[in-house]
DNA sequence: ACAGTCACTGAACATGCGTTTAGTATACTG
DNA sequence: CAGTATACTAAACGCATGTTCAGTGACTGT
């Protein structure tokens, strides 16, 4: 699978079941095949970490640990706009290539909406927030009628590509993340950011403020 | 589980897959459970469906043909602007309230990528882009750098209630179809779409055409 | 009336699952 | 050096799974 020399038994069985439930999902990986992969016994991986199920709850602490630290350090929240736009982008985009297994650990976590995937959500929408208020400050972007909603669906564009890596994957029949996909995905995004979808001529009836069909 | 009196046992076995298919997943719903809440025995499936996986096969197939051909009556292509804009949103919102299987089924669908997922993403694709060509003649959304991404990035916002119904019900702590969050979701949306996000003052350096880091 | 198809079932089969148990070797602790 | 905790394994247990098989009863065409 990797580097799994000269780790101890617990942290290979850590990294194996990470990688194993993000490419097939919980379900569908056994307790057998981790340990094969591991190069230990089934039996260890229960003496280590009490059931299959206190496996998973151990690799989700670690999963929303790690990706809540590293956006941590890498949302500067000052700055540069090279800083404050590009830096975080290309950040992401690093990660996500060279540690797919995250990726699809929390494209899983947010998909089935457990208590793992929501911490996440609630770590990146403090992030957008702040980042959304400092922008507004300087000036840069418009004050939102609904601040909430317009970073949670900031937030899912911006992760599109790896929240729905296997459907983008075969549609574009290349992975998302590829450079020249994952351009155009920015760029699309930033183009609509930047001036809108409809112009100025589009009857768009009491939309903002009235109410909903 | 609801009206399965007076139907055919094969249908029964379709609605009733279906619904589990939808609410567990495949892998977790066994066929003595279809059977069980079918009311027939589990045999009579294999008898029907040949396997497991036909019978999944089936349900992929009835899914993907009930969703296009609602979405092709539904969006009308001409007309008014509370036809254009109005109608097919209520309708969505109407479709995946009275089914909600349907919607779970097709988050599923969409979250694996794999090939129903992909058909029914094309359909969207292709209504999205006479829908977008048609907006852009009249003058009521600016023409799109890359039409192609911008449609698949609004088909996924817009369908973002579905696609993360679990995670936005536990985020909202209810039913992101509930009118007042949908409407919010809609509201928030349209806000973007009508002028953007970024204000003339906001630096951003050579984005939508320069390359990415 | 008879042969044949069709919808349908109960019981079993083989397999794979998560987990338990009993045990071994190694290393620390008094 | 005895004693205890720790890392680890082989083997088995009990159970749930998808699937098969042999058979039953009802309808259908001749």
């Amino acid at each position: 699978m990797e580097d799994l020399e000269g780790l101890t038994a617990e942290a290979r069985i850590r990294r194996t079941a990470l990688a194993l439930f993000a490419e097939h999902g919980y379900d569908a990986t056994t307790v057998r095949a981790i340990a094969d992969a591991a190069g230990v016994s089934p039996a260890l991986i229960l003496h280590h970490f009490g059931s299959k199920a206190g496996l998973r709850k151990s690799i989700d602490a670690e999963v929303v640990k790690t990706i809540s630290s590293f956006v941590d350090d890498q949302i500067p929240m000052s700055g540069t706009v090279d800083e404050a736009f590009e830096a975080p982008e290309a950040g992401f985009r690093e990660l996500f290539t060279n540690r797919p297994e995250l990726g699809s650990y929390i494209r899983r976590l947010f998909f089935d909406g457990d208590e793992a995937g929501l911490q996440i959500l609630r770590h990146f929408m403090q992030i957008s927030r702040s980042l959304s208020s400092t922008f507004e400050e300087r000036g840069w972007v418009r004050e939102a009628p609904d601040p909430e909603m317009r970073d949670l669906q900031l937030i899912i564009i911006e992760m599109g590509p790896v929240l729905f890596y296997p459907l983008l994957a075969a549609y574009f029949e290349k992975p998302p993340l590829t450079e020249d996909v994952h351009h155009r995905w920015v760029a699309s995004e930033f183009d609509v950011l930047m001036h809108g979808l409809f112009t100025a001529e589009a009857p768009r009836p009491d939309r903002p403020e009235g109410d909903a069909g």
